[in-house]
DNA sequence: ATCGTATACGGTATCAATACCGTATAACCA
DNA sequence: TGGTTATACGGTATTGATACCGTATACGAT
């Protein structure tokens, strides 16, 4: 065998980042980021529908004809997307996609997903959280938040002081430079 | 050989994100997306130093230790950073690393690259920029930035506004949320 | 039922960030 | 040659962030 194929399957499998290939949405191989971070024993994976990896048959069936055109034109596609983890909580993904057969894009894909919250293992955020966090990540004060939230400014520093301990970071920059960006969802 | 790997290495070949493996900080094999997102042809980079991929000396010297005590501890590390395509133009990305010996995390190294954004809003940052906004992305102050460059603590606040005002963002928050790649321009 | 956590708010103290004022040198460009 | 920008540094003043102290309610899990 191939020494440069033997070292590029294991790059595959110890990659920082979550890696699959699926045909017609049926998965083929995955690697280990991609099992962990979805919750799974990779054996469990192989050969199962991406089905159980979203959060609904709906979001499943209206990802699939997402990024279909950009892939048929440019082979690659990238978005943000919400993914289900085995236990149900939801994950939110930097999702990017290269197709190996532009005239029927779905029919082999390799995907890559990097969990945007990628330090927290786990942990999800509370809605409170979530709603601070994208005042932040517009460059408002705490006084601002506040505001815009009909709460304390000191309610929201409390917010704020947990995230970072949640994060583990020094302060508000590293939080968002290791976060991409968050939306409220509810 | 076993279709399993051949399968891996096929997935990490056309991965639709940059990656590649380093030995003491020369790349050992890397993908399709990583020659072509640096301007190179694959078959140029193998066994070359990494030193060619940075924008100077300096910042090579200076990424090294950064991340190597996350490494150490987790076994993978993150951050955002400058990489020079061939032709000189810097490229910032979205770097993440696991490491294959945590006892020694640079001599086996798995990393993938994903660009942000091939050109910030047109705005070219300096070399004091970028070692700057690094050091911000690390929750750094800008008395600890001043002493890791030996400059003064008063420099690094002439430089953090000057990136204020080039990205026109109200504080170093809302700059390092615009600096990461999942946050739509707006 | 008690524990842990999230929520919400008050105070105080300290340090960091930001915005101004100023000077100075060096590089580059029209 | 003058204009612009980046670099580098000093001062001061104000606002913001962070870390503590405290109280209180609500909710879910063991």
């Amino acid at each position: 065998m191939d020494d440069f194929t033997r070292k590029m399957a294991q790059a595959f499998d110890a990659a920082p980042i979550g890696m699959a290939v699926s045909h017609h949405r049926v998965l083929g191989i995955c690697n280990t980021s991609f099992a962990e971070m979805l919750g799974y024993d990779r054996p469990d994976l192989l050969g199962q529908s991406f089905r159980i990896l979203y959060p609904s048959h709906a979001e499943f069936d209206r990802v699939r004809d997402i990024g279909l055109k950009a892939m048929e034109e440019h082979g690659s596609y990238s978005d943000e997307r919400m993914m289900r983890r085995k236990d149900g909580v939801p994950v939110w993904c930097r999702f990017r996609a290269r197709t190996l057969m532009p005239g029927d894009p779905l029919a082999h894909l390799v995907m890559s997903f990097a969990p945007i919250r990628d330090q927290l293992d786990g942990a999800q955020l509370t809605k409170r959280e979530r709603e601070v966090l994208s005042g932040l990540s517009r460059g408002l004060t705490s006084k601002e938040i506040g505001r815009e939230l009909g709460l304390s400014p000191r309610t929201i520093e409390d917010v704020r002081a947990r995230l970072l301990r949640k994060f583990e970071v020094k302060n508000t920059s590293e939080l968002l430079s290791r976060m991409s960006y968050a939306r409220p969802t509810s």
